[in-house]
DNA sequence: AACCCGAGCAACCGCATCTCA
DNA sequence: GTGAGATGCGGTTGCTCGGGT
């Protein structure tokens, strides 16, 4: 109960004080349901006594127990929130400093509205101590490892586990990146009033510089994703509809400081993040307003179950690694993962639907590699930050449209993506977030550049004309979308920016090596195909290791296997970064792959300490 | 002084998921 | 395997407060 003297614990405490005893008792009587036995309402201070002291006798837990033991005249789960965002001794109250509220800003970006992940505290990351226990010195964790909890929070570049470190360290050093202290009720009340509030004064929800660092973070984990330990055998079998997108295209992406104009946020209407789909979509897709701009979320489920974490880089498509496997056939599994993956190719006709999901980091956008025409079976649910989502229905002039299908949004993209094959457009609509934006805003460019010139897909780089188009507010101005009812747009910011796309050596340099990437990589698919189908029914399924492919394990002896699943050769390195060397791999699995036995047990120990 | 309105926040609600018998 | 209870999460509601008129 030290924080309980905070500013806001202050201000419940006046509350309850202001409320005299015969305001509490009609505040009682007037709350009580059902058959009188519960209240409902605002907590007095004796109610919290109360429940500090069962819970300070009985630890958390069995709160419908609370009312019997205590006399407590509350249900369980209003005791649970009680304490969890009012009376837990390790609560920081009190309003956000401002790096918190980055902190917050730069989660959202990532993660959508999921509070409660924002506001993990204690995490449980046996599964990451085991890979930095194993880490090789003075090299550096390429990417954001994907592990339950924390995983989303780990922006690239920041872990750098250092020999000599114990584990409680490096555990300390990660958990400094959450919030501790702060509730999701916090967060989730900041975050929509912040969000109120800017967008009544016009402003970006999401910050530039937020935007160039999620940019920056997918950029740098696509390029991680690339298979580094010179085998190039995985690009011939690189999955349909999975290609690996070259990436020259994100570089399209890569916006810099000097890009922005001085005033880019004061453009009416332009700003850059939050603005109305029916500003931002020319006219002539306007009819699709309502599926696009910030595409509606498809989340992982709510919660990822403690039990079941495996580490993978965000950023990685493990479409890309493993394909024509439906790796989340183990639903415990997809969720673990949260692995983006529209391409849900059912092997075997009776892989559930639902192992279709996400990774609900940003990364989903990058690599999301989700085919824009397989039939979409999410079992996950559509999801977007409510005031977003009002936005964009509010200013596409459908307020009461439902909830756009996502079939729609694949018309829409097939649609404006003319000549792409449906594989190689990594659509976000599933972020719903930053990304989301700037995708479309990339989606939106293509499709501009289709119809004014046929000479390419690929949109110019963005850096090229930067500094000859852009020189300040006249230059924004001039750019302005004239279909927009705001006359500016972040659309038009994209779509406009590139004014040269045809003509220029460069474009057409880029055009013809995707193309010709596309290409062969069509061609290997095509042979690979059958083959992938027949070696993929071998994969067993109910190894852990069957996600990392037989030579996850470097020269193990096992040569049939890496042949017949030749699907990544190193994987590892791929989701880690070739500086895991394989030497730390053959530690870190026990030198064998029989050895996952004895991997768990590591494991286990490790989450039981 | 009275009223209005928006901001901020605590609490509730419905649903999903987990656990366990 | 299944169902019931427990728990957790995210969205929403409603209350209080403070500022403006």
């Amino acid at each position: 109960m030290s924080n309980m003297t905070s500013e806001s614990e202050d201000r419940i405490m006046s509350r309850d004080c202001i409320n005299s005893p015969t305001v509490d008792e009609a505040s009682t009587e007037r709350n009580m349901i059902g058959n009188g036995t519960l209240k409902k309402g605002p907590w007095t201070s004796a109610e919290d006594a109360i429940l500090v002291d069962y819970v300070n006798k009985h630890g958390e837990g069995n709160w419908n127990a609370v009312q019997k033991h205590s006399g407590l005249s509350r249900c369980g789960k209003s005791c649970r929130l009680r304490w969890a965002n009012h009376l837990r001794p390790d609560l920081k109250k009190g309003a956000f400093t401002p790096e918190e509220e980055r902190r917050i800003i730069e989660l959202h970006a990532k993660m959508g509205n999921k509070w409660a992940r924002m506001a993990v505290e204690t995490m449980s990351i046996w599964n990451i101590l085991v890979l930095l226990e194993f880490w090789p010195s003075n090299k550096t964790v390429k990417s954001s490892i994907i592990g339950e909890d924390l995983c989303w929070y780990v922006p690239f570049g920041q872990v750098e586990p250092v020999d000599g470190l114990a584990s409680s360290t490096r555990r300390n050093c990660l958990t400094e990146l959450q919030l501790p202290g702060r509730t999701d009720n916090e967060i989730k009340n900041f975050w929509n009033t912040r969000t109120k509030r800017r967008q009544r004064a016009g402003l970006p929800i999401y910050p530039p510089d937020i935007c160039l660092q999620t940019l920056n973070d997918n950029t740098q984990s696509q390029n991680m994703v690339t298979f580094t330990n010179g085998d190039t055998s995985h690009a011939e079998i690189l999955p349909t509809n999975n290609f690996q997108i070259p990436a020259v295209e994100f570089k399209n992406l890569e916006l810099s400081h000097e890009l922005y104009p001085p005033s880019f946020l004061d453009i009416p209407g332009g700003n850059f993040l939050d603005i109305p789909g029916g500003s931002l979509l020319p006219q002539g897709i306007g009819s699709s307003c309502n599926n696009s701009f910030l595409f509606p979320m498809a989340h992982a489920p709510k919660r990822i179950r403690r039990s079941d974490t495996y580490p993978v880089c965000d950023g990685g498509d493990l479409n890309d690694f493993f394909p024509n496997v439906n790796l989340y056939q183990d639903d415990k599994l997809a969720q673990s993962f949260e692995i983006s993956s529209s391409y849900n190719q059912n092997l075997n006709g009776d892989i559930p639907s639902s192992s279709s999901c996400f990774f609900s980091g940003s990364h989903a956008f990058l690599n999301g590699n989700t085919s824009s025409s397989e039939p979409i079976s999410w079992a996950t649910k559509l999801e977007l930050p409510s005031l977003q989502y009002s936005t964009q229905m509010g200013s596409c002039g459908a307020p009461s449209s439902p909830l756009p299908s996502l079939e729609s949004v694949d018309t829409l993209i097939q649609s404006t993506l003319i000549g792409q094959t449906k594989s190689d457009s990594p659509s976000p609509r599933n972020s719903g977030l930053l990304e989301a934006v700037l995708y479309e805003s990339q989606t939106m460019k293509m499709s501009k550049s289709n119809n004014n010139s046929n000479a390419s897909v690929v949109p110019r780089d963005i850096t090229d004309s930067s500094s000859q188009n852009l020189q300040g507010d006249d230059d924004w101005e001039a750019y302005g979308d004239p279909m927009s009812p705001l006359g500016h747009s972040a659309a038009s910011v994209f779509s406009e920016y590139t004014p040269h796309l045809s003509g220029s050596s460069l474009d057409e340099h880029q055009s013809v090596e995707i193309i010709s990437v596309k290409h062969e990589a069509e061609e290997a698919i095509a042979k690979q195909s059958d083959r992938e189908d027949e070696k993929a029914n071998h994969l067993n399924y109910s190894r852990p290791d069957f996600l990392l492919g037989s030579n996850w394990f470097g020269s193990t002896s096992n040569a049939d296997r890496n042949k017949d699943q030749s699907v990544v050769s190193d994987p590892i390195g791929a989701l880690l970064g070739d500086d895991f060397c394989s030497d730390s791999k053959q530690t870190f699995l026990g030198h064998e792959s029989g050895k996952w036995d004895d991997i768990s047990e590591i494991c286990r120990a490790a989450e039981n300490r």
